[in-house]
DNA sequence: CATCTTGGGTGAACATGTTCACAGTATGGG
DNA sequence: CCCATACTGTGAACATGTTCACCCAAGATG
């Protein structure tokens, strides 16, 4: 029962920090990062401009924050419902959840990504750490498949999951860089990638 | 001699824009990028406040064109000394003069390709361009080790320019969220992924 | 030469992220 | 129950990127 054993303080301010993070989610998606001010924060959360700093160390903070949430809950979805079978279309399968999200609404994606890049302080650290969750998550993946004997036993699982990434994180600035993300277009890419990286070999023959 | 008709407006326009990049060279690697301010800038330039932004849209801009040149020149030295043989040696080659060249001062760097990722406007133009150009190169050297026999006849050139990047910027990222980029740490990453990528054949189950 | 037009140069004014000293109240100890 | 402490809440003040109306000399026009 720990848990509920919290003082009327704490519990206030959790209250004001979900009302400031559910303001701030639906200002940077209605009018955008750059265009969300803080003091129109400061308004629309019913709260004093200072009171956001008592919450937040930056405004790339409460960016980073508020969209914790949407991708951790994408991300679960696309594990949720991960292919049995096939490292490749289980990794197109993480691709296309993530894509779709990012596709939404490519200027927020933008900034998003921008803002949460180099991010430092709290914030920076626990963003680093879930790539670096999500980087262990693919090398597992990867090292089943080797077990499957879908991949060569030689595979380096850990280079494999940095492959991938940086397959998967290119398509997606590659796409952000255009007008409007074609999230066909980037999954084709990265498909071909991943089926020349962890399959097509070049010099040898094909035996079949 | 059609080259030196410039009026005497054009030639002091050029000589004050010529002023305001190399003060903002000089500030950005003293003071860093975010602690230079405009009007340290106009100061140490010796020119109103108001004229830089007769020069340059905004501060991000100059930011990419103080260090177009700098780029510029790295990067033409580095295929100016490209090794003539070897794709992977001339992929290295190249990550290696990039890389030194961002280590040199990695919170620079981190503001750099933050503030230059998704710039816009005509210097955001510019440097897609660059972009492109840079991955064309890298596909006419994939279509010279194919040529060679290096690579195999049905390797995608312009994937395999996309898969080098992707292998390069993963390296350049992964390296700059360390507080100091390690050079040959991450050169040799991208080596492994270079050489899995292009060579090394996986698939010793050939599961056809 | 006189006049007009253009465009670089300028700093005050503005917009906005961030800091800070202060206020009020919940918490904890006596 | 009362006081001391600490912590959230607050808006004024500050720092800085950007805009804008204005100035003025170089070039154009006659």
């Amino acid at each position: 029962m720990a848990i509920k054993k919290k003082s009327h303080r704490l519990l206030q301010k959790e209250a004001t920090r979900k009302i400031l993070l559910q303001s701030a989610y639906s200002l940077f998606v209605e009018k955008g990062y750059e265009k969300t001010t803080m003091r129109a924060l400061a308004e629309n959360a019913g709260v004093g401009l200072g009171t956001i700093f008592k919450h937040f160390s930056d405004k790339p903070s409460i960016l980073a924050a508020a969209f914790e949430e949407d991708l951790n809950a994408v991300l679960q979805n696309a594990f949720r419902t991960l292919p049995s079978l096939g490292i490749t279309s289980q990794l197109i399968h993480i691709s296309n959840h993530l894509y779709s999200f990012y596709a939404k609404n490519p200027i927020f994606s933008r900034a998003l990504i921008k803002e949460v890049l180099f991010l430092e302080g709290d914030h920076g650290k626990v963003l680093h750490q879930q790539l670096q969750i999500f980087l262990e998550t693919i090398t597992n993946l990867i090292g089943n498949a080797v077990q499957n004997g879908e991949l060569s036993p030689d595979t380096q699982t850990s280079d494999g999951a940095t492959a991938y990434w940086s397959f998967y994180f290119t398509g997606l600035l590659l796409g952000l860089m255009e007008p409007s993300f074609n999230v066909s277009t980037q999954l084709a890419l990265v498909e071909r990638l991943i089926d020349k990286h962890f399959f097509e070999k070049g010099d040898s023959f094909r035996g079949c």
